[in-house]
DNA sequence: GCAGAATTCTACAACGATGCAAACCGGGTT
DNA sequence: AACCCGGTTTGCATCGTTGTAGAATTCTGC
């Protein structure tokens, strides 16, 4: 059995309250008897049961992070970088996987394993405005990647919309006009889809390029599966087109690739950008133009903004709105010029 | 402020262990007394507090998963898996990066954050022989993923030099006969790549293809610029080659990327083949012909192993190893023929 | 050498749950 | 009518820690 406070308070001959004064820092604490408890402490291996701890302080120094799932690379990497910023508070994660599926993360909201932690950081895929009263929750809460709509809660998220208009003004820029687009997700549950959808559209507009339906194709997951499917949708529609917009990485990598066995060189042909700026995005060949959303600053603000919260005594501050800068990264797939 | 039993309990009119027993599913209780105590329940929204629970009953329901980092595709991968493993047997996963730092690795398995975990899940990556000792620890371990050494642990891992010996079979049956290797570390820690290393050299000697250190590159951290680098440095030493073995898909893709700029093609003049079968693997440019090593299995099994002896009452079994079986996985970048 | 103030240490009561054992409550035996 | 016996319910101690309050000790100044 591991040693507990009052085994190391016999060993050191005090009351085991003087070794948790000691643990915790407690300034009146004679050195010589400070000493003689560490001494005592490392003698057993005493490690405190941050369990009881909990308990009684009310506590736990841990977080959860739910993600659609962590098979979505923009999804893991985001998960190490919370993972990495929570270790250097000295907090622990625990990630919970909802399959971007709304009653998941529902239930996930109202389950008791959150009483386990002091807070959530969640990244909704299913919920939709419907779900706003759910998101009223009696424990710090911040809504991570997505701000559809109008929750009463905090949100860090990325310009979407601009993000979107921009990398679509960058294939204009470079002289592409028909500009086919993967990730539409009708169903308008997906925030992102919408959201960078409609900076596309204002991107054609601006320009005077016009709106054309069948160079639009749906996907609902995102993954690079997802992105191959379109592409062989949207290549059997037979329309012509001379650059991708994909709305993540992984489907505008999956889409590339379709396209190549397709005898379509990128970006001669079509040039192909993407959305995340995954590590994977540098490597692929042709390597992937794409918008960097700040997902470093996303991740580090996402937890930032929890701990406030978490720290937060007095009466609940309003819901706030960090947003993230975004930049394009041009690599080969689509070149500036 | 959330609700407790005792709040229950003074809703429905019984005594606050009468709820703890209905919660429990104790046989011993009167239909109508469960109903009404359900509805007090439901009527104040109670969640048990697991952190209580916790401490009472000394199981948490909750297990460490430890990994290098997330950003590399297999782990993060791997992660999920486990996850959603876990999340079947109603368990949560707190997840831990080590960056397959040695220092790390032992600092966490001394953690007294192991103690809100009921047993540990490790890939390590930087400990070596000389930390046996460090594994004799006082909770459930799982090594998932290496092993080299004589650990006194349960291991999970797969047939490192079966299935590289098999991949470099692959590529000899192809006709190739001057196989590359991205990926040794000759610093010996990783487990892996010496394990895999010796699979490639058994191969080589049973084809009576002598062994060649001029087409062996080192890597240390096996991301995705590592095995780029590598295949720049192999191209600098201007040796002849017709294969490349990755030790993991994510070098071999980054290699492959080299390779190509440099105008090998793949697979006529360089057949690429990794070693993990990850999603993305299907889908680059070429696809990557690839080793499953039995994730999905793997993280199955880690954790039941992990399950199994947390449920462990009597004395200490004698560690455990698990092998998983590998198939090679055929795809563009290295035909059969 | 002693009062009074500081410092250092300790006792006790929580935190919210579970395990154990004892108490209660009817109906069937004797 | 006393007794026993399941099924049901309850009270108490306990898990390992921290907060509060007060007791014990040491220090200060005269």
């Amino acid at each position: 059995m591991a040693a507990t406070l009052r085994d190391v308070a016999k060993l050191a001959g005090v009351s085991f309250k003087t070794v948790s004064n000691v643990i915790n820092d407690y300034p009146h604490v004679r050195p010589a008897t400070r000493a003689k408890v560490e001494r005592a402490i490392a003698e057993l291996g005493y490690k405190p049961n941050l369990n009881a701890r909990s308990l009684r302080s009310g506590r736990t120094d841990t977080v959860a992070l739910a993600v659609p799932e962590l098979n979505l690379s923009y999804f893991a990497e985001l998960a190490g970088m919370v993972i990495a910023a929570a270790e250097e508070s000295g907090l622990t994660v625990v990630v919970e996987q909802t399959g971007g599926d709304r009653d998941r993360e529902l239930a996930l909201l109202r389950s008791p394993r959150l009483s386990m932690t002091d807070g959530l950081i969640l990244s909704p895929l299913g919920m939709g405005q419907e779900d706003a009263g759910a998101l009223d929750v009696p424990f710090p809460l911040v809504l991570l990647g997505e701000r559809t709509f109008d929750w009463p809660c905090d949100h860090v998220t990325m310009r979407n919309v601009e993000a979107a208009r921009a990398a679509t003004e960058y294939l204009l820029a470079s002289g592409r006009r028909r500009i086919a687009v993967i990730g539409e997700y009708e169903g308008e549950v997906m925030g992102s889809a919408r959201l960078r959808l409609r900076g596309y559209r204002e991107a054609l507009a601006a320009h005077d390029v016009p709106y054309d339906a069948s160079l639009v194709v749906r996907a609902t997951l995102w993954h690079r599966a997802d992105g191959a499917r379109a592409m062989h949708e949207l290549l059997d529609r037979d329309v012509p087109f001379d650059a991708v917009f994909g709305f993540n990485d992984t489907m505008a990598l999956g889409a590339m690739r379709v396209l190549q066995e397709a005898g379509r060189r990128v970006p001669e042909d079509v040039a192909v950008i993407g959305f995340d700026d995954l590590d994977e995005a540098a490597y692929s060949i042709p390597s992937l133009t794409t918008v960097d959303p700040g997902r470093e600053w996303l991740a580090r603000t996402a937890l930032g903004t929890l701990l406030e919260r978490i720290a937060e005594t007095g009466p609940k501050q309003p819901p706030r709105t960090e947003l993230a800068d975004f930049t394009i990264v041009e690599r080969e797939s689509a070149p500036r010029n």
